[in-house]
RNA sequence: GCGCCCGUAGUGAAGUUGGCCUAUCACGCCUCCCUGUCACGGAGGAGAUCGCCGGUUCGAAUCCGGUCGGGCGCGCCA
């Protein structure tokens, strides 16, 4: 019989019971041997004695990891002798069997000890790091959390459909994985980037509500809440939907639940906020804001519009930020936030600090003393605070002092990491100037709804005008993580072609790269709106860790590769001679 | 592709204003001793030419150049 022994089990006292695990560390006495071995539930110590003397002697070999078979009668503890850090140190195991299952040579990374190994030989050495206790709960959290939300969904009347794995590249959106075809010369599947097309022909097919735990696949460069190549997804689609508040009012409860009940925390506010694209980038000049602090961007262009700073007065918009207690910041602080600042393309960066009733600043001089009070009122700037300002294209103001106000708050420890607070960030432009900035493009993605309708594209003429349309699109984000995207699509084929001529594509070259889609749409396809959750992202905020690698299992690292599989590899010239390929 | 940071026994760190480094410490490993430990204890031992290549210098872990590997960010990316 075989017992696992996470828990104290007195009653078992006096049984001859079985344990299977892994030696966690040996003290040998001489004439005494004590095992600590584990399982996934936790410890539990055998006892050596040498009145058994093959059995002993077999003990006096083991080492760590050695995986072991022992049978022996469970005995209670005698007085003091308990040990409180284990679950089961009210008994122990005395042993009259042992059979060696297998035996471990030395590790290359202690697991187990407090100094963690480098990231690199973990992952190199993943099946070791996976023993350690937090990974084992990790390991089982997030099947908690699949669980939850698969549930979740079924009572919501979805139904998860598995799609191709083997699709088709798509024109927008990441660098494909492209899969040579054996059969078909020249030709190649891609590995999806998410199940968009497929999950909107299914609308088409008649199914009501989709959803699916879909892995998506992406060739682009990883970041710390980025993996590489392949991550999943939470994919939903619900038809005869046309307005986009559906869709959030479906998943704002399923949110919630695992904010709360699941990871244990506290919600900032129990209504989710929906906060504007426009709105998200002027207060926190983001479009995934951090809602557990405030410090929001603050208007300071009229203020300055008649100065004598020249920086400010010639700037499209002037902004600035209050830091609480900045005035703590030291000059080399200070620096370095500057460099941050530049690096988002800001030309320097002016602060004035509130000190001792004194005004101090590099730029204190150029101004008068009604700026400095009217700027002081608008920003809530007290005693001991310090604004920092950004002043320059609208955009880039934004985006500076957005940074910014992210990299004070994780300066000052203001990101509670109990509280889990929620938005949807909604009415993304549908078109945008393009990167050149001699052209307009679409926002987001083309297949988007503009709000309004068709009409609202028809009716705008100007740049400025079409610059303005809003897409029914929204983005979900969680203490400053992007965590869900998702739209009202458009499901008429002649609104697309529409939305695509106005930045001058024609029909074909929409049928040409859309085609499985439009040709769908032609025949009856109803109303749909959904979106995806990006699972891994979320359970690493959930979780409270900062790297995604962290909650994976096998995570490649940040140059695409599995340092333990050896992926990418070369492959047998055969094999790719197989497939038309030569080097 | 670009920027910043990092690379010292099996592991984690110290040393990095050039010499006292014949490279320090902890954990791990090996041998021996030990019958109540639980981070067991005790005695002893092995293990690193300081990522790699080149340069400066009387002298380089330390300075310079290059290169490889890793991390973070930008570009890119729902």
């Amino acid at each position: 019989m075989e017992r696992i022994f996470a828990i104290d089990t007195p009653k078992h006292v006096g049984e001859t019971i079985s344990v299977s695990g892994w030696v966690h560390t040996r003290r040998d006495h001489g004439g005494l041997i004590f095992v600590d071995m584990r399982d996934h539930t936790g410890l539990v110590q055998l006892v050596f004695n040498p009145d058994n003397i093959d059995v002993f002697g077999v003990a006096e070999h083991l080492r760590d990891e050695f995986v072991v078979r022992v049978e022996g009668e469970v005995k209670a503890r005698a007085e003091g002798l308990a040990n409180p850090n284990i679950d089961s140190g009210s008994i122990e195991i005395v042993a009259n069997n042992i059979e060696v299952l297998n035996r471990s040579e030395t590790l290359p990374i202690q697991p187990f000890s407090d100094a963690q190994a480098s990231e690199d030989l973990r992952l190199r050495y993943r099946y070791l790091d996976i023993r350690r206790p937090k990974m084992q709960r990790t390991l089982e959290r997030r099947a908690e959390m699949f669980s939850i939300i698969r549930e979740f969904m079924e009572s919501k009347d979805f139904t998860e459909v598995t799609t191709p794995i083997l699709a088709n590249s798509s024109p927008e959106g990441a660098r494909d994985f492209l899969i040579p075809s054996r059969l078909h010369e020249d030709k190649y599947y891609a590995l999806p980037q998410a199940p968009q097309q497929f999950k909107q022909l299914l609308m088409v097919g008649g199914v009501p509500r989709y959803y699916q735990l879909a892995a998506c696949f992406r060739d682009e460069d990883p970041r710390a809440d980025r993996l590489y190549g392949e991550f999943y997804q939470l994919d939903a689609e619900m038809s005869f939907v046309d307005d986009g508040e559906v869709v959030r009012a479906t998943f704002d409860p399923l949110i919630k639940k695992l904010s709360t009940e699941f990871a244990g925390k506290k919600l900032l506010s129990e209504d989710i906020p929906r906060i504007s694209y426009n709105e998200a980038m002027e207060r926190f000049g983001t479009d995934k804001p951090d809602l557990r602090f405030g410090m929001e961007l603050v208007e300071l262009t009229e203020v300055f519009s008649s100065t004598e700073f020249g920086v400010f007065k010639n700037a499209e918009c002037v902004k600035a930020i209050c830091v609480k207690n900045g005035a703590s910041l030291s000059r080399k602080q200070i620096d370095s936030f500057t460099e941050i600042a530049k690096n988002e393309g800001a030309g320097g960066l002016a602060y004035i600090t509130f000190e001792n009733s004194e005004v101090k600043s590099p730029i204190a001089k150029f101004l008068s003393e009604s700026e400095i009070s009217e700027l002081k009122e608008k920003t809530g700037a007290e005693d001991g605070d310090t604004v920092f300002f950004g002043a320059d294209r609208r955009s880039v103001v934004n985006a500076v002092l957005g940074r910014l106000r992210n990299e004070f708050a994780t300066h000052f420890d203001m990101k509670d990491p109990n509280i889990i607070a929620l938005l949807w960030v909604v009415d993304f432009p549908f078109y945008e100037w393009s990167e050149s900035g001699s052209k307009l493009d679409f926002g987001h993605n083309p297949f988007s709804m503009p709000k309004g309708g068709i009409g609202t594209v028809r009716e705008a003429k100007t740049d400025e005008e079409k610059l303005s349309i809003v897409a029914d699109q929204y983005d979900m984000v969680m203490n400053g993580y992007e965590i869900c995207s998702g739209g009202v699509r458009n499901h008429s084929p002649e609104t697309l072609y529409e939305v695509f001529a106005v930045l001058g594509f024609s029909k074909e070259y929409v049928e040409e790269k859309f085609g499985a889609m439009i040709n769908a749409f032609k025949y009856g396809a109803p109303p749909h709106a959904g979106c995806a959750f990006g699972v891994d992202r979320m359970f690493m905020e959930l979780m409270g860790e900062d790297n995604i690698r962290e909650v994976v299992a096998f995570p490649k690292n940040g140059s695409g590769v599995d340092v333990m599989m050896n992926s990418p590899s070369l492959v047998d010239e055969a094999q790719k001679k197989e497939l038309g390929l030569f080097s």
